[in-house]
DNA sequence: ACAGGTGGTTAGATAAGACTAACTTCAAAA
DNA sequence: TTTTGAAGTTAGTCTTATCTAACCACCTGT
């Protein structure tokens, strides 16, 4: 299976959800994402035959290893574009967050590490 | 008709291979896009529907003015971020292009003006 | 124990965007 | 004028992502 957007957008939200990687409802990610349980059960299914996640006990899901370094590595994604954009042009934390959420699964890693370089040495 | 990125795209392509609005074959933007003529033709119905185009002699494809506004405002937004990617974060034009051709079609009208300002003080 | 409610699942629909294959249209060359 | 190949169109399929509605499963409180 490949990661789309969309499915990243669920790795990513699992992630913040679960603390620890204790397990999260789908009840959860379905409120978070305000889209309904029917279609985050179906792109769990999706995920977990990428072995992006497990279903534990009461249901529960899990990112394995993979899904969690995937989570992780979106996550600085978001967090680098978005420090780049509050502090180096100026966006207001909502816009610059909203911005960040889209680009994040878009932008280059040449782009991303410029970012990231320039944020720092300001 | 909404605009979806996939449209937004087409309008480009038209804009860019019609020298002064003279006219498109919807083989050239098949071509151009690297797609079927039948996607293409398809997604012409839908631009005529939100009257961004239109079709005229010999079935060339022509921008309305609504169409070429649209075509020239993502025009300029992809110049703006390339622009800014190549002169402010030292990317490569080809990786510039890139990521500018997705970010043009989600970036928010304040971090655009905050990268033409940028580049433009530089 | 069982009745409800919460959480999860399934089935079926819709919409966008792409595809191939087969068809039509048309204009230009013979 | 007829033919033929390029351009365009249509029909039907696939995938992704969403939805609603109906259903199942399980835990909890009475």
């Amino acid at each position: 299976m490949n990661l789309t957007t969309s499915k990243e957008h669920y790795l990513k939200t699992i992630y913040s959800l679960s603390d620890d990687n204790q397990g999260v409802h789908i009840t959860e990610i379905a409120e978070k994402l305000e889209i309904s349980k029917a279609s985050v059960c179906t792109a769990m299914k999706a995920l977990q035959e990428g072995n992006y996640i497990y279903r534990g006990k009461k249901r529960l899901v899990y990112l394995t290893k993979k899904g969690e370094m995937q989570a992780r590595s979106l996550t600085e994604k978001f967090e680098t574009i978005q420090c780049f954009l509050m502090r180096i042009l100026h966006i207001d934390s909502e816009i610059a967050a909203q911005d960040a959420c889209v680009m994040e699964h878009v932008v280059s890693t040449e782009t991303l590490h410029a970012m990231l370089s320039l944020t720092n040495q300001h």
